[in-house]
DNA sequence: GTGAAAGCGCTAACAT
DNA sequence: ATGTTAGCGCTTTCAC
C-alpha cells in the first residue's frame, strides 16, 4: 500500500506535474495555495518518494561508492566518517566496498557500483593504477584519498607526511636534543620516503649534521621499531632521541630502551606518527603527529562533490597537514601526564562533544527501557 | 552512448523480452541458439545492465542499510566486515549510515533507506526501541547486532558474554588461583550483566566463595580500571588474579599493579575482555576473550537474509560464542611470548592468508609502477 | 519459443 | 499556472 505521487494527485484533485513541481520545490511558476495544499495532502497520505524511480529520471542517485583497501584498516575508519559527514548534508548515502588490494575485486566493484549508477566513486588507500578498472567507470568522476603509493596524482588527498616529519624533528631539537634517529618504514612507501625527506631537512635547516648510521629501516610494525631502536641504543655515541615514522614503530622502540635500561624521555626520547589509539594510554603516553584521515576524508568529499557538480576535471593534489600531540615520550610535559581515553581522531574530537551529550540524554531514557524491544 | 537492451534486441535481430530472457538467465522456455547469439551481442556491444530501472520493476535492490552507532568505534568495522563478506556472494551492496546514539538521525537513516528501496537493515550496536522509526519501515525486514542494552530480543544476534567470562574464570581457577578479583563495567550494561554472571557461576561451580569486595566497578576505561585495581592491590588479602571486563580496565589494572611494586603475572595475574588489538603488542600482553565481532556480523547478515528470502517473521536470538586468547598477563605462557602484529580480529585471521599473498603480488607490481597514474 | 505491450514511480518537455 | 504526455531501462504478463 505505497503511496505514489498519482494517489496524491488524485486526492488533491490536480496533475501528477503539479505534485511532483510541489514536492521538489521547483522553480516552475505555481500558485503558493495549490502547492500548500498538494503538501498538506501529501503529508496526510504519510508519502514516500520512491528515490529509486526518481534516479532513473534524473540519472542521479546521490550514491556514491568507496572503494577501501579493508574496512578494518586502523586508518579507514576515520576516512570513511570524513567522507560521510561532508556528504550527509548534501544529501549522499555511500557504499562500501573492500577490495582487500585485489585489483580484480576493484575492477568488478567499479562496475558493480556503475551498474547501480553511483555519482562517483572515492578510493582509500589504493596505489595500483587500476587503469583497465578505471576506464569502466564511462565518464563518472572519482578521487583518490590516501594513496600509498605516487600520491601525488590529480584528484588526489594526501597526508603531507614531509610536514609532520618536520614538525616531530623541530619539536626535537627546540628540546635540545642534536643527535636524533629516526626509525623508518620500508623504502618503497611515499609515507617513508617523505618522511625522511622532512627530517632530513629539518636537520639541516638547525645546521645538524645527518648520520647515516642515525637512520634505520623498520617494518611499519612493533617488532621493526624494536629491532631498529636496538641496534641504534648499541651506537658508541648514543641517540638521545628517537623519532620513529609510525607509532606502532615508536611502541617497539620505547620497548628496546626499556630493555636496555634507559629511561624514556630521560635517557632517551622517543616520537612516533600518526596517532593511533592507543599512544594515549601506552605508557610513557607516546608524542606523535596525527595522520589526518577525517580531514582528508572530508577533503576528499568535497573534491568529489565539486568534481560530480561543476565538471572540472583535473584538480591539483590537496595535501593535509598532521599536528603535533604532545605527550610524555618526547619529555616535553614531565609528570603532567594523565590517563587520556580511546576516543579515536583529532577533528572527531570537536564533534564528540554534542554527540556525547546525546548519548547521556539517551542513556537515561534507555535505562527506564522496559526490556522489551520493537 | 550507454547500451540498452533496446540497442541489443535491434542488433540481434530479436525482441526485448528474448534480451531480458537471455540475459537473466530465465527460466521460461527459449531456444538455446538465440540465448548464446544475444549473449554475445551483448557482450560485444559492452552491454553494463542499469541495476536502476531493474529494482524498479522488481522491488529488489539488493541493498541493505547498516546503521552504526559510530564506524569509528573499535567493534564496528569488524561486525561490518562481517556483514559485508557474508552478503556480497548474494550480490548485496551495503550502505551504512552513523548514527551517533541519536534517534533522530536513526529515524531520518530508516526513512531514507526505506526510500531508497532497501531490502533492509542491520542495526549495529544500538539499544533503544527506535518504535517510531521502526514503525516507518513499511514491512522490511530488520536485524539487530550487539545491541547493548536488552540485548535479548527477536532477530538478534549478541556475543556470549556469559559464557566468555566462564571461561576466563575456569581458565585461571585451572592455573591455581582461588583469590579472583573481577573489575566489572557500569551496572546497567548487559555485558556487565552477564560478564559478572559468568564470573561468579564459575568460582561456584568450583566451590571458591563469592567476595563482594572482590568486585569492583569501573567505567570501561583505562582509568577507571587503574582506580579499582588500586583498591585491590590494598586489600589486606591480596587477590592473586584480577579479571577485567574489558581490556582498556585491565590495562588500567596492569599500570595499578604495577605502580603498586607487584609483577604481572607473578605477583597479580590480569585477564581482559574483548581481544581488542593493543592486547596483543603491550607489555605484558595482556590474555583475554574474543568479541567475536566478525562473527556476529555474518551470523547477521545470514539471519537478514532468511527473512528477506524465507519471510519468517521472528527468530530466536544468536547467541555467539568467544575464544579465549592465551598470552603473557595470565601466567600461562612464562617467557614464551613474542610480540603480535596489529593485524585484527581472530575469524579475519584466517581471510587474511589469502589476502596477504594477494598483497604481495600487488605490491611487486607497484613497485615497477612508473609513477604517472591512471 | 518469440514478440507486443503494459507499467514500476517519477520528471520534464511541451502544450494550453 | 496547470495539465498532458513521453519516456528513464527494465521485467513480465499475455498473446500468438
Amino acid at each position: 500500500m505505497t503511496v505514489t505521487i498519482t494517489e496524491i494527485a488524485k486526492a488533491a484533485g490536480v496533475s501528477l506535474s503539479s505534485v511532483s513541481r510541489a514536492l521538489n520545490n521547483s522553480d516552475h511558476p505555481m500558485n503558493m495555495e495549490t502547492r500548500q495544499h498538494i503538501l498538506r495532502v501529501a503529508n496526510e497520505l504519510g508519502y514516500q518518494p520512491n528515490l529509486l524511480a526518481r534516479s532513473l529520471r534524473t540519472d542521479r542517485t546521490y550514491t556514491i561508492g568507496i572503494i577501501v583497501e579493508n574496512i578494518q584498516s586502523p586508518f579507514i575508519p576515520p576516512i570513511i566518517r570524513g567522507i560521510q559527514d561532508f556528504l550527509k548534508p548534501a544529501g549522499y548515502f555511500s557504499t562500501i566496498i573492500n577490495s582487500d588490494w585485489d585489483p580484480h575485486i576493484e575492477a568488478d566493484s567499479i562496475q558493480s557500483l556503475n551498474n547501480r549508477q553511483i555519482d562517483g566513486i572515492i578510493f582509500v588507500e589504493t596505489w595500483h593504477r587500476s587503469s583497465n578498472a578505471v576506464q569502466k567507470m564511462t565518464g563518472k568522476p572519482f578521487v583518490f584519498v590516501h594513496r600509498l603509493f605516487n600520491a601525488r596524482c590529480p584528484n588526489s588527498v594526501f597526508p603531507d607526511d614531509y610536514g609532520g616529519a618536520r614538525l616531530v624533528t623541530n619539536h626535537l631539537i627546540r628540546l635540545g636534543h642534536h643527535r636524533i634517529a629516526f626509525i623508518n618504514g620500508p623504502k618503497d612507501w611515499d609515507a617513508s620516503r617523505n618522511r625522511l625527506r622532512g627530517y632530513q631537512d629539518e636537520l639541516l635547516a638547525s645546521s645538524i649534521n645527518i648520520e647515516p648510521r642515525m637512520v634505520k629501516t623498520g617494518d611499519w610494525e612493533v617488532k621493526g621499531g624494536y629491532l631498529a631502536a636496538q641496534k641504534l641504543v648499541k651506537l658508541k655515541k648514543l641517540p638521545t632521541a628517537i623519532f620513529a615514522a609510525n607509532d606502532l614503530m615508536a611502541l617497539g622502540a620505547v620497548y628496546a630502551i626499556q630493555d636496555a635500561g634507559l629511561h624514556i624521555p630521560q635517557g632517551v626520547a622517543v616520537v612516533g606518527y600518526d596517532n593511533r589509539n592507543f599512544t594515549g594510554f601506552v605508557r610513557p603516553a607516546i608524542t606523535t603527529v596525527t595522520l589526518p584521515c577525517y580531514e582528508m576524508g572530508e577533503a576528499s568529499a568535497k573534491l568529489l562533490l565539486d568534481l560530480i557538480n561543476d565538471g572540472v576535471k583535473e584538480n591539483e593534489p590537496i595535501e593535509v597537514k598532521g599536528e603535533l600531540i604532545v605527550r610524555e615520550s618526547c619529555g616535553a610535559n614531565p609528570g603532567k601526564w594523565q590517563f587520556e581515553d580511546d576516543k579515536g581522531s583529532s577533528a572527531w574530537r570537536e564533534k564528540r562533544k554534542d554527540i556525547l551529550r546525546r548519548w547521556s540524554e539517551s542513556r537515561s531514557r534507555a535505562a527506564t527501557n522496559d526490556g522489551t524491544c520493537l
